[in-house]
DNA sequence: AATCGTCTGGGACAGTTGACCCACTAACTA
DNA sequence: TAGTTAGTGGGTCAACTGTCCCAGACGATT
């Protein structure tokens, strides 16, 4: 095998990591596996990572990196705040069809982490970045179509994380793709339902609650 | 150890590896831990299972089982449909919150059912079980409410189930219950704004306001 | 009471796993 | 060139895992 530097082997044992957890679950991603995958040794895996635990922690890392920068990266904000939910959902969803294994190698690494001693806090800390980015992708989106969130964005961001988690697990567990896309149509209206237009009167589409009329911006 | 009926022990069986599973995860359910919890030996495990995957296979079964009859068994359809669903998500919530575990088993379950070989369409059938249930309370409550709903009951069923999953894995992670609390909110206004009553073409006023107070109360 | 099938406990076995060690090689440096 | 560091391969180890076996204990039937 070619010679390469630490770091640079440390990023392909991850990454073979994520495509064994992906496609064959937590409990087959042994060292052995995974070296088999990255086309190494054992020893290299000891020379780079002290322990298995410490590649799955730098995976579990890398993943919500990648999850935040690739499945938010599209989203080109309009004028039409409808069109922009829809966009990011679309994105999101396509993401997942098209790399199923790294979706579901990350759901599975959040319950490891759960029930893992010190790394309880992992998972909640990978939740919160992620809900953070969508919070900034959100915010970004109703600037743009001029409209504010009628509730806390932190708010309307947990709810849209909550929706896109069981879009993703439902989709894994029986990849119907039309009727995931039917389950976004519904989540855009119940999304821009919580989106009001400051200046001009326009109700909302179909009809949810605005009762508060306080309005949240940013 | 005292003596059991075969049925009467692999029930103890099941449901102390459903114990362990949520408490420790999947990879940490040996046969062994999950005699300990049981509080039996191994020979006892194998006379009355074949092997670890039948008992998983049961395990599975029963959590189905046990999910929707549990969960969804407290739901009292009345006369307002909003009320009705946000009765049936706070019982599911109070349900997840009083033994996490058990959730947390039913998913992690699913996981392992989606990359194993020959139980891929246990995870489907599972899903597909979990969504008829819903799909019988939906049709009861818009039934009580006088109402029906403006999409096939079917697809909101699975916008219920997206729902409650995403809810259950965020909670699980991060143990906000107030939080959750504030989603069943959301998701009780997107629900409810897919029924209509039948008299009118227009879909319903939604006269009912989201109270950020009334919070508490099922 | 004798017998027989049901059930139990302890122990054993082979295979797998994470970790590690040591001799070896390639690259860089002085 | 010689020396030093970084990286590698193969083999090894103890621990753990699922499974199995066997000697025996219980309960019902005869």
């Amino acid at each position: 095998m070619t010679r390469l530097p630490s770091a640079e082997r440390r990023d392909l044992l991850a990454s073979a990591a994520l495509r064994v957890i992906g496609a064959q679950g937590l409990g087959q991603a042994t060292t052995r596996a995974i070296v088999a995958e990255a086309g190494m040794s054992l020893a290299s895996f000891h020379y780079a990572f002290r322990s298995r635990d410490e590649l799955l922690l730098e995976v579990m890392q890398r993943v919500v990196d990648a999850e935040m920068t690739a499945a938010f990266r599209v989203l080109r904000p309009g004028s039409d705040i409808r069109a922009s939910i829809t966009a990011g959902l679309t994105a999101f969803l396509d993401y997942v069809v098209n790399d199923p294994g790294q979706e579901r190698a990350l759901q599975e690494l959040v319950h490891h982490a759960m029930v893992t001693p010190g790394l309880e806090g992992l998972a909640r800390a990978q939740y919160s970045s992620y809900r953070r980015a969508v919070t900034t992708v959100l915010v970004e989106a109703s600037r743009a179509a001029g409209v504010s969130w009628t509730r806390p964005v932190a708010e309307v961001a947990r709810f849209v994380v909550t929706f896109t988690d069981g879009l993703t697990l439902a989709w894994l567990a029986d990849r119907d793709t039309a009727a995931a896309r039917r389950m976004i149509d519904l989540a855009v209206d119940s999304i821009a339902a919580l989106a009001a237009s400051p200046s001009t009167e326009e109700p909302a589409p179909a009809a949810a609650s605005t009762s508060p009329q306080k309005r949240f911006d940013a």
